[in-house]
DNA sequence: TTTT
DNA sequence: TTTT
C-alpha cells in the first residue's frame, strides 16, 4: 500500500469489552474492540476536576485480528497504532450514516495479566527480514530454542461462520456507533 | 490537561476546502476544516490501482484556530497532531448520532505557495520557556530582529459574532458529518 | 517555543536503573535515564531467533523531571515522548563527542508495580485551560474531591546542591554515553 | 520482526546534503543522509529569539534506500518515520564511540520541486494486500492505467561497487557523527 | 542496565 | 471537497 499523506493514530487504552472476533467468507479474521482514553482537567470556573473518557472503536484485519481476540480482554491495556477510516452505512431507516474507526496496524499488550504466555508485540506483517540492519554485524549465535507459536492454531472454519456478511462493514452497526 | 492512556493523532494531507472559522460568544476562536489522506493499492484479482480518500474532520481552538484560519486555504498541504475526540449530537429527526474529529494541538504549514510570509509551526501553546534545556548551554547571542508577529491582529470582537451557539457544538452540523 | 520541523519520539520499555535526578543551580530538577526497547527476529540463514535491545537516554526537565524521579523506578514500563537532541562534549582528551538524548515531553506509567498510588499520565505543561473543547458541553458537576497533589512536595533547596554544574551538560558524561 | 516495546521517530525535516547511496556486497542499497529539524524560543531574560539547528542522521535500506537516493536531494524537505538505532564503533585510537541512528521505515516527500515526476510516499514494505479492509466494499472499477514505474530501474551492480565494507557500518564513520 |  |  502505498498513500499521499500521512494517517497515523497511537493510542494507548483499556478494552471496554471483550473483543469481537467474526469470519470473513474467506476465513479471514476482523476483531473489533472498544479502546478507552480519557482526560482529565480542572473547571476553569470551579476549579472542580472534570473528566471525559473517548472511546475508540478498533478494527483488526486478518493475523493481527487472531491475535488481539485471542489475547485481549475486557479491561486489557494495550497500545494500538493504524490508521483512520470512516465508513458509511445505511441504518433501518435507510439513511446515510458514518462510523469512525481506527484499523489496527500495530498492537502491543501492555500488561501480563492473562496467564496466556502471550502477549509480546504484534507487528501488523510478519517481516522476518532484517529491516534495523543488525544482520550486517557479527552473528550473536543465539542458542536459545524457536519460541512457541504465539498465533492462534485453532484457525475457525469459515463455515462455522454462516454466510453471513462480512462484519465491519454490512452488519456491523446495528445502529448506533457502539 | 492530564490523561489516562494516549490518545494521538498524527495526519499530513491536503485541505478540501478553505477553513471556517467562527468565533465562541467567549470571543474565542474554533476553526473547522477537512483534510484530504489517500490510500492507493492494487486490487489483489484485476492488479487495477485503487485509490481511496478518507477525509478527516480537524476542529482547532483559540489561537491555533486563528493562525488555521488565517494561514491554511484549500488545497494546503498541512501537518496536523491532535487527539481524537467523538461527539455525540441529534439531527433533526431527535436521533443521537456521532461524529469523529481531530482536535488539533499542533500544527505545520507544509507548502509556503500563498505570499503570506506565514507558516512555520505553530505549537498549541505558547512556551516560553526552554523545554529543550537549551538556555543551559552558553548563549548564542541572536542578534536577528524579533520575527514578524504570526498571530493575527484583527481577533474579531465577540459581538460581531451574535449570539450563536457555540460552533463545532450545536449548530455545526446541520446533518451529515461533512 | 516554535519549531520549523517536527522532532517526535515515541518510547516504550523498561527503566535499565533507578532514575538520577539532579538539580541545577536555579532549583529546576533534571532527570536521567535509560529506557530499553527490544527487537526480536529470525535469522535468514539459520532461521535462529534474534534479539537486539536497543537503550535509549532520556531526559526530563522541571516538573516532569521531579514526577520522573518519585514515581520511575528500576524495571518500570513507562510511555515516554520526546524529541531528540544531540549534545556535544568533551572528553577527557579534549575531543568532540555526541550524544543523542530524547527530552522527555509527556509521560505515562504503564505499571502500577509500585505502592505510590502515583502514576498516571503526566503531559509536559500544566494545562489547566480545556484545549479538548469539553468545557462547552453542559457542566458535568464532579463532585469526587480534589485529586491528591502528585508533584513532590520536598523541592530541595539548590544550597543542598552545591553549586554543581548543570547535570547533563558538563558533569553528565564522564566518559561514554552511558 | 517483533518487538518488545515501542521505539518510533517521526521526522519532518529538510536535507542538508544530497544523500548518500552506498551499496552492500549483497547489492542491497543503504542511503544515509542528514536532516534538519529546528527550535526557536525567546531568551527569558533578554527576548531575544533564540533558534536551535537539529541535525538528524538517518539510514535507510533496501528498496527504500534507494528511492531515497534517487528522489531527495540537499534541501528536500520529508517526513520520515523510523526508529532509533545506536551503533558502537571505534575511532582511529580504538576507543569505543556511539553514534544514534534513525533507521527509517517510512518516507514522503513534501516537495515536488524536482521534475522527477517521482515522489510520493513510500512505505517501507511493499504490500500488494489490502491492510484498510477497503477490497471488502464494492469495486470501484479503476479504469485509469497501472501508474508509473517509481521505483529505480539502474539498480546498480555491486561490482561497480567494490568489496567495501558495509556503509554505515564500518566505513562510514571516519570520525565524528557528522 | 530493563523486560518477557 | 484536496492532492499527485
Amino acid at each position: 500500500m502505498m498513500a499521499r499523506g500521512i494517517n497515523k493514530v497511537i493510542l494507548i487504552g483499556n478494552l471496554g469489552q471483550d473483543p469481537e472476533v467474526k469470519y470473513m467468507p474467506s476465513g479471514n479474521a476482523v476483531t473489533n474492540l472498544t479502546l478507552a482514553t480519557s482526560d482529565t482537567w480542572k473547571d476553569k470556573q470551579t476549579g472542580q476536576p472534570q473528566e471525559r473518557t473517548e472511546w475508540h472503536r478498533v478494527v483488526f484485519f486478518n493475523r493481527l485480528a487472531e491475535i488481539a481476540g485471542e489475547y485481549l480482554r475486557k479491561g486489557s491495556k494495550v497500545y494500538i497504532e493504524g490508521a483512520l477510516r470512516t465508513r458509511k452505512w445505511q441504518d433501518q431507516s435507510g439513511q446515510d450514516r458514518y462510523t469512525t474507526e481506527i484499523v489496527a496496524s500495530e498492537m502491543q499488550m501492555l500488561d501480563s495479566r492473562g496467564g496466556e504466555g502471550g502477549g509480546g508485540n504484534q507487528g501488523g506483517y510478519a517481516g522476518n527480514q532484517d529491516p534495523m540492519g543488525y544482520g550486517q554485524q557479527p552473528q550473536q549465535q543465539a542458542s536459545r530454542p524457536a519460541p512457541q507459536q504465539s498465533r492462534p492454531q485453532n484457525q475457525p472454519a469459515p463455515q462455522q461462520q454462516p454466510a453471513q456478511p462480512a462484519p465491519g462493514f454490512d452488519d456491523f452497526d446495528d445502529d448506533i456507533p457502539f
